[in-house]
DNA sequence: GAGGGATGTTAATGCTCACTAACAACCGTG
DNA sequence: CACGGTTGTTAGTGAGCATTAACATCCCTC
């Protein structure tokens, strides 16, 4: 059997190795599954990763270079703080409901990783947050960045919720819903003074 | 050797299998890993448990249990709705802060369950939803009960994102953060009308 | 103080699975 | 039109693992 043109075998493999990690967990895949998913058989995606290991470290490192890129972006071109986290919320729940695959197996599969790939995912992710922290930093310049970053965790773990509560509203409706929620979550008025 | 007072074992194996299972999850802990977590060998544990699925079925409806009967309990002991709905905050709080390896199980590992143990632990997830959506349907009478499902899963993501910012600030300061968060979210002005 | 049940131990057993080997077909290029 | 590189296929191979079997202790009861 000849090659298609690209790579394009390849993506099809990530493609199916997110939505199947995420339905079934990394350990619940297997090579045979994979390849059955592209219409090959499990040893044909040899040629292509080196093993099931890496595959996991590209969807994830894709992930969270996206992410972090895009929050990179928009905080550059936002034309204020209140604006910035208006785009950064708006950009995350985009992202968690176009692919809820990819941001299920982004909380989750982080220990199935070797120790280079966690550390690059790592480094991305918390660049990320501090994208975050520095946007809220400003609209809240009596927080300490540590209760910040606390906040903004538990802000992802909101978006992120997205897929476990699937299709029980539309998308824009979620996304709106997402949005307020969201911000009013981040803007309230919560700096409780660092307990005695 | 001879058998302890009670079931004390039994529980020990519960505790050491929530921990792992939030750790590297189900399928990443063996039977051999559970029994040498509490100091015997694995086979021990067919002596206690008829397998190792029935063992997270345990956890998990012990943990979905839980937290519906606090959820009915609060609810009918609070004397008004805004008491009512900051009860059931607290309350789940207190367990995501107490309990983060339940937690962390609760969310990620119930596709490895078998069909029954499934079908309880989403009828007892449903019921606690439900008390929620109730005491928020009373808050907020426009909004549809659809709109006030989805927000109190998203909450929920909110207040379960402890387990993945460990650490970073002392228990009862993050118990107000999350707690002020989490009233912000759910009592925003965000119910939009139903998209066109 | 003998017997039996509860609880443990070590040694199979049989399955799944990641990965490798050996071989085949296709394609573009000389 | 032969050749080599690319991408597949089927058939191992060896490790890990849930579960079971066979056997050993201990404690409690009679």
């Amino acid at each position: 059997m000849g090659p298609r043109p690209t790579g394009e075998r390849r993506t099809a493999i990530l493609g199916a190795a997110a939505g199947l990690f995420a339905e079934r967990g990394y350990r619940g895949v297997s090579i045979d599954d994979l390849g059955r998913a592209v219409g090959t058989t499990g040893p044909a995606l040899y040629r292509h990763f080196p093993g099931k290991q890496a595959l996991l470290g590209e969807v994830l490192v894709d992930i969270s270079d996206r992410l972090a890129r895009q929050g990179r972006e928009l905080v550059a071109e936002a034309a204020s703080a209140d604006g910035a986290l208006e785009a950064l919320l708006r950009g995350h729940i985009a992202f968690a409901l176009d692919e809820p695959s990819l941001i299920t197996v982004h909380d989750r599969e982080l220990g199935n990783l070797t120790e280079p790939d966690r550390r690059r995912v790592r480094r991305l992710q918390r660049g990320y947050v501090e994208e975050w922290v520095g946007v809220l930093a400003e609209l809240r310049p009596g927080a300490s960045p540590t209760v910040l970053r606390a906040a903004v965790h538990a802000v992802f773990g909101l978006l992120n919720s997205t897929p476990h509560s699937r299709g029980e509203l539309p998308r824009p409706h979620m996304a709106e819903l997402l949005l307020s929620m969201g911000r009013a979550a981040l803007t309230s008025p919560d700096a409780a003074p660092p307990a005695a």
